[in-house]
Parts: C-alpha cells; sequence; structure tokens
DNA sequence: GCAGGGAATGCAACCGATTGCATTACCGCT
DNA sequence: AGCGGTAATGCAATCGGTTGCATTCCCTGC
C-alpha cells in the first residue's frame, strides 16, 4: 500500500504538499495539485484512515452497542428500524457507524466504555431501556459524547436523549378506543421493568381517568413482547366473565397478534365484539388479516435524531445537550371498530353495577 | 486523556513496559506489573485503539456496505438476519462492525473500495446481489480480504463466499407442492434480474420436471418483493381459467401475503382449494392466519459463515478462500394442503387435453 | 527601487501506541 | 570467580498521516 511519502517522492515533493491536497484545506498551485494528483492515480493511493484518525483525533465514526437483549432482535422490527435510523444520520453527515455485540447488561455498559475510552467512535447512541441512573453519570463524567435512545431513568441534567411520547400516545391511542365506545379496555404491556412499559401504563389510565372510567387491575396484564404473552392474556382476561374487556391496547403487533389467535379460537369476531389495537406499526401489521390497527413508533426517526444531535456535537467540539421527543401516530386499520349499541348498554349496566359492587 | 506514557511516568518505567504489561505478550516482573496496573487505574487508562491499529495494522473490525436497496431493509428481514450473524461471529473473535450507508448501487461499490482503500476495517462482507463480474475482479486486485455474502455472478477462482443452496431449496419446495398432489403450480419470483430470482427459477423447473410437469409460461410471474406484487399475480393466475394454479411459491412471505389476500377477496379456500408456499421464514411467518408455510433460508447463519471465514483468513493473514453453501428448510404450517381428490381428478383430464392441446 | 504582504511549499514535531534490538541484572553451574 | 543464559526493562524507530511555523518567492503599490 502507497503512503503520502511515497506519492510526495514520486511528485517531487514533500508530504506535506501531498496531505495538504487531498485535505483540500490549504492554497496548493494548480499545477502542484495536478502532478500530486497525478502521482497519487498512479500509484492508486488511498489515505489510510486510521492514521488520519490518530492525528486528527477523530474517526468519524459513532458506536452503538447491540443490548444482548437484542441479539434475536429482527423478531421485533425495533433494531433494525433504528439501524435505519442511525445509517440515515450518518450517511448524510460522512460518518460510518461501529456495531459491537454484547453478552449481557454488564457486558453492554462495559462495551460502551470500552468503545468511548478507546476512541474508536467519536460519540455514541445507547439504547438507555434498562440503565440505571448511576451508569448514567459514569458515563457523564468521561466526558465523551453520547446521547441516549430513550429518556433517562431519572433527571440527569445535561443529558441528551431522543425518545417517542410514549404516554401520550397510549393515552390516544385507548381515548381512540373509548371514542368508539368501549369502556372495557385492556392493557397488555411488555416488560413490566421497563421503563416504556411503565409510561404507557400511565397514558392508559390518563385516558380512563379523563373518560372516568375506573380501572380494574384485572384489566391489565404483561407479556413479556411475546406472542404466546398476548395469547394468554385473552384466556386470564376472560375469566373476568362480563367484566372481560371489549377492547385490547398490546404494547407490540406480536401481542396484538396472540391476543387476535385467543380471540378467533374463542370465536369472538373482531372488531364486531372486540377491538385490539398494536404498537410499533411492523411491516406485517398491514398484511395480517384482519389487518392490524397499531400505533406507529417512530423508532427510526428518534435514531435519527439521536445520531443528528451526537455528531452535531462532535463537529461543535461539545457535549451533546437537550432532548427530542417525538410524537407516534396511530394507524387505523381493520381491528378496531365501534362497539355494538347494544353491547354498549349492557356494558354501561355492568359498569354500574360494578361501581356499586365495589363501594357497597 | 491519559496516554501510556502519563502510566508510564505515574509508575516511574519506560513506556513500552506500560505497553507490555497491556498487551500482556512479554515478561514482566509481578512488581512492575503490579505498579504499572495501579498506576493505569489511578489515571483511569485505557490504551487508545486507533493508535494500536496505526502500530499494528490491523483494526479487528471488519465492513459492511448496505446496499441503497435495504435503505427500508426493515420492511423484509433479510438485513436485520445478516447483521445478527456478523454481530455473533464478530462478537465471539473479539471484532467490531463498521457500516456504512450507499445511495446507489455504484455508491455501494465506492464505499467498499474506500472502506478497504483507506483500511479503516481489515475486511469486509460483501452483499453480491447484482455485482458485476468486473467489480469483483477488481476487489480481488485490490489484495483486500472480502466475502461475499451470496455467490459471485460468475465462476471467480478464489473469490470466497458463503450463500444458501437457492435452486435446491426451491425444487424442495415445489416437489412438496407436487407430493401433495399439485400439478399446476406457480412461481412468484421477485426482480428478475437478481440472480437469485433465476436461480429459484431454475429449481422450480427442476422440480416440474422431474414429476414430468410441462411449466406453463403463464404460471411464472415477478412481484418484486412486494405484497401488491403477489397480490396482482393472482389476478393475472386466475385469467388463466381452468389452467389457473392450484399452488403458489413465492419468493418472499410479503408476496405470500399478497396471494393470500387475493385467494381470500374471490373467495377461495387457502389450503383447501389453494396452496401457497412464501419464503424467508419471517417472524410474522408463523403468527398471521392461516400460518404460513415458508422455506427457511439461514440468513443470519450465511453472515455469520461468512464473517467467519473473512476473520480465520485475516488471522493467518491470507486471503479468505473456499465457500459455504447452507440449506434452506422448508417450515410447513397451515397455508399448504393435499388437493382434494375430485380436483384432482379435473385437474388430471385438463392437464392431459392440454398436452393434446400443446401437440396437434 | 524597495517595503509589505500573501501565496505556496518545506520542515519537523506530534498523535499514541508497538516492537526489534540492546542492555542490565541476576541466577545457576563448574 | 567466571561464564553462559535468561528474564526484565529501556531505547528508539516506526505506523501514516496532520499542522504550526519558517521560508521562499513573487506581486503590488508608493
Amino acid at each position: 500500500m502507497p503512503t503520502i511519502r511515497d506519492v510526495a517522492a514520486k511528485a517531487g515533493v514533500h508530504p506535506s504538499t501531498v496531505s495538504r491536497v487531498f485535505s483540500g484545506r490549504a492554497s496548493i498551485s494548480p499545477e502542484t495539485r495536478r502532478r500530486v494528483l497525478e502521482a497519487a492515480q498512479a500509484l492508486n493511493f488511498q489515505p489510510n484512515a486510521i492514521a488520519r484518525s490518530l492525528s486528527e483525533q477523530r474517526t468519524r465514526t459513532i458506536g452503538i452497542v447491540v443490548p444482548h437483549v437484542f441479539n434475536g432482535f429482527f423478531e421485533d422490527s425495533f433494531f433494525p428500524q433504528v439501524m435505519q435510523g442511525l445509517l440515515r444520520a450518518t450517511y448524510a453527515a460522512g460518518y460510518r457507524i461501529l456495531v459491537s455485540g454484547s453478552s449481557s447488561h454488564q457486558d453492554e455498559i462495559d462495551q460502551v466504555r470500552e468503545i468511548l475510552g478507546s476512541r474508536q467512535a467519536d460519540g455514541i447512541v445507547v439504547m438507555s431501556s434498562r440503565l440505571d441512573v448511576d451508569t448514567v453519570g459514569t458515563l457523564q463524567s468521561k466526558g465523551t459524547p453520547f446521547v441516549l435512545l430513550g429518556h433517562p431513568p431519572a433527571d440527569h441534567p445535561g443529558v441528551a436523549w431522543a425518545d417517542a411520547d410514549n404516554r401520550q400516545a397510549t393515552r390516544e391511542a385507548v381515548s381512540y378506543l373509548i371514542g368508539l365506545g368501549h369502556r372495557r379496555i385492556a392493557y397488555v404491556g411488555g416488560d413490566p421493568d421497563v421503563l416504556v412499559t411503565k409510561e404507557r401504563l400511565q397514558g392508559y389510565r390518563d385516558a380512563l381517568e379523563a373518560a372516568g372510567i375506573r380501572p380494574r387491575s384485572g384489566w391489565i396484564d404483561y407479556g413479556y413482547f411475546a406472542e404466546d404473552g398476548g395469547y394468554q392474556a385473552v384466556a386470564r382476561m376472560m375469566a373476568l366473565g362480563d367484566q372481560a374487556p371489549t377492547a385490547y391496547y398490546a404494547a407490540n403487533d406480536l401481542m396484538a397478534l396472540g391476543i387476535l389467535r385467543g380471540l378467533r379460537e374463542r370465536g369472538i369476531p373482531v372488531p364486531q365484539a372486540v377491538s385490539v389495537v398494536g404498537t410499533n406499526d411492523s411491516p406485517e401489521a398491514g398484511h395480517v388479516h384482519p389487518a392490524l390497527t397499531s400505533l406507529h413508533v417512530p423508532y427510526a426517526a428518534m435514531a435519527e435524531a439521536a445520531a443528528s444531535m451526537l455528531i452535531q456535537a462532535i463537529e461543535e467540539g461539545r457535549s451533546p445537550t437537550g432532548f427530542t421527543l417525538l410524537p407516534c401516530r396511530l394507524v387505523v386499520r381493520e381491528t378496531t371498530g365501534r362497539i355494538p349499541a347494544e353491547a354498549q348498554a349492557r356494558q354501561r349496566a355492568a359498569s354500574s353495577s360494578q361501581t356499586t359492587a365495589n363501594h357497597p
């Protein structure tokens, strides 16, 4: 592999001149430029990015560590969408992405530290779903730029992040169901330990409260993002008898499909008797039958925003600041419908009897 | 950021000693090691990976360029699975992945050249779907290690690759349909210009020929991997009247879903009247209703094999050689079934009348 | 005719590690 | 005591660029 010195020798100039020709940020006579480029061409010279990085103290690379939980990440479209967003932002800025795997939660944090500490990347996008407060603090004290994908576990001033407004979005989805006449609505969350699960539950509660509906604890269940989790939830909900929900909100589409399966096996028509809303608007959502109404979460846009914030901060030589909170969008398809009037009436009666039962 | 010299100063040794302590491949007295480690700890020292790469002339990184066609790659699970496979292999070997986007086919090749030429990665995995013979030759002459994901367009001795046996797999899938009694079988390919489409068509032909079935050109269509492509194919196939297929092979699951939609709209029961086989065994395949029979293509395993071959060659300081050809696996679910006897009889009659019509 | 100024280029230090070779110190053995 | 051998460490060159400063040269304006 030819180096800058080989080119210099061939063109009869000093290596620094070759460097200046390639960096383009200095005045070079047209004649010299021509000679240098000619020599470079003849030798098939390409500047060594590593040497350049060492000298410039920047790599034009941002890092990302794939959490071990996503080692089967193609099960859900979350990670692919994140990659997509990162690619959009980095490509536009002439950056590349350095990806590392991880084998455990601790290892994930170690990898982040390693990439940052060894300066293999100029900054890093960190998936924060289970990040604890201490870790964020440690990262921050390191002084290397990072942006959280998802918001920080607690209020951490000066930590930059990008996230979707999950609480508000869930609230809107549930309000939509209420608007269709539903009053017994189930919340099927993912992993109860994950922050987003709690936020969505809060949105669910907001919507119910705004409509004056008293939530029942039996309407709340967790499916850990698995198809079977949704299926099992239906079994448990149906045990509530005439208090069984007429609508389900599921925290991802896979669980929604499980719910649909559970309902189908019981001969319950969707959306005639029961409505179902999924989350993520995954590619299959629009192509299953009946097509799934789903809450679109802008993962790609979040990642793009995170990467953009990061890159901009890097270029300006400062730490990333501020946050980006993106709205979600409910994509209405075929699994949601107005509750039939008679069922509605029956439901009202049941609902009021429930109220009396609870307050004897 | 502390450097090796700071640590050396603090520990009262020469920088090279610190380097040896960290590389571990030299004899260091226990006392010195302790002092160095202590100093490093105190200074929060981490070796600079860039400087190390420059000196060692290796980055422990492999590259991948995302083709612009996959900028919407999460529509299909192909790219995520590739990432997954790459992650498995690289993580196990202590490598990382450098990802670059690309905006066009030409740009894709440029990015590959750039990464290789600038030595930002020790080698690269190249998606070969549309690679032409010249490009492969050029890459080869560069002398930097690469492995193709998918096999080379023509016989290129010395080019390493990993691929699935698409022809054989399609042959088996179609043979399976024939075994169920089907004799009028449609092939709905992706993009006719892509190599894999031709190979699968060949496998389809193999199966038909082995069963003594004369293929009709009307049974062959291309859906460009889109849901609507499958849907449209049904419309065209139905126009064949009593020569319409009783089974469909689709080159991805999305088109298979489109086919299912087309059949459903015409009131044709699946699998009672018509069978459908998809390809890729995407996560949704098992969760739609009816669950889709699909040809599982081991994309993750292919990518893992490609990365492993690449890394092994890098470590041994040679060019990657050889190839890996992986079998696919038909995952039978609910969209395929034995053709009803009476339909079968009718079909035989039609088939023989067709034969006479073709040979007057 | 000469001072001033800017353009073009060279020089050499530097980025932060690695590593072949030289040197020192210490050990065991005769 | 002297010698050989090995373990431990230091020295300095090297990887391949970048960049602040110095130098040269030429042009312009008075």
